[in-house]
DNA sequence: ATACATGTATACCGATTAGTATAATCAAAA
DNA sequence: TTTTGATTATACTAATCGGTATACATGTAT
């Protein structure tokens, strides 16, 4: 049975998000999971293995979780479009939300050439592919620069978030969103 | 004199941009400025008193830039408000652009506690209050909620370009900041 | 019962961390 | 020339880090 990996990785997820990953120890990680180190290098040969591991997870978990929404809520891709932000925020604001990794991530891994900051910064195009798919679908113009746009409001809104739980980052993300695919709809 | 003082927060302000606050370790910050613990002890009583003087420095750094191109080019409130993001992006793009300290510092000390995520979100509140007065002076109905959302497309932009420099990132946030700023004047 | 795999417990390693103690060096002011 | 203050050089501490080695306990399947 393989539960305490899956419970190492739940627990490293929350350690990270709430202490920092430099700051969260390999000892602290096992002594909160109920294991040990030996356990924990079973699974997974180094710390820098285990953040990858954590990082994928919960980038899979969020980006599955929004395309099942919006596949079983909407029909036509530009609804699809205007509800994108409707879910983030349903999201964002869930009482477990746990951050948003690859963002934390980059800024505790600056350099380019580190195997996080590469995941963070991949993660980070595919989320913005992903909208622009979206937008393309919709037969938006400049599909381009419209996901672009929506990224940096999301990246906004999760680090408001950050710094501030329940402030009204999110709702206001939305509303100019709103605005700004509006503004492309009609162009 | 004290020459050193300075070099030693510059020399900290650059490594924990490229290489992060926490994996920065006094003895290399020393070793980069050319001096020795004993005088970066003299001038800074810990090393976390070094990060928030760090923090200090760049905060007011750029805010004293950005108002001071804002008077020194505009007369009208609503001139402010439409230039604000130009001055942002000449800011960001330029060569030696060091990072928004507090954006990564919040990242790097997630703890509501914490002296340095503490300064950190006050820091990013005072400059959403400075854009808040921007718009209030022009006039604008939402200020509160346009600041906001301008602040979102800052940090966005922030973050988008830490984790690839020279992206077209902050272009967009411009065009973007643009409509979002003429939706809120006419309405 | 025996073999095997999984996990626990504990002690250890070398490296690095922030911070301190002490003595030597140097230049400018008196 | 002597004093004084700032800086350097070096060695040290106590704690923590990621990671490993070894021995022991456990349950399951053959």
């Amino acid at each position: 049975m393989s539960g305490l990996r899956q419970k190492i990785l739940s627990t490293a997820s929350d350690l990270f998000q709430t202490q920092g990953i430099n700051s969260t120890g390999v000892d602290t990680i096992v002594a909160t999971a109920g294991t040990t180190k030996m356990t924990l290098y079973k699974y997974f040969s180094s710390k820098e293995l285990l953040i990858l591991e954590v990082l994928k997870e919960g980038h899979q978990d969020f980006q599955t979780w929004l395309n099942d929404k919006l596949s079983a809520n909407t029909k036509h891709p530009a609804e699809k479009l205007q509800k994108l932000f409707d879910y983030i925020e349903e999201w964002i604001t869930a009482p477990d939300f746990n951050g948003i990794g690859f963002i934390k991530a980059s800024a505790e891994f600056p350099r380019e050439d580190n195997p996080v900051h590469k995941l963070s910064t991949e993660q980070s195009q595919q989320f913005r592919e992903y909208i622009k798919q979206l937008a393309t679908e919709a037969n938006i113009k400049d599909a381009d620069g419209l996901s672009l746009q929506l990224s940096l409001l999301f990246k906004g809104a999760v680090q408001a978030e950050h710094m501030q739980r329940g402030s009204d980052a999110v709702k206001y993300a939305k509303i100019a969103a709103k605005i700004l695919i509006d503004g492309s709809l009609t162009r």
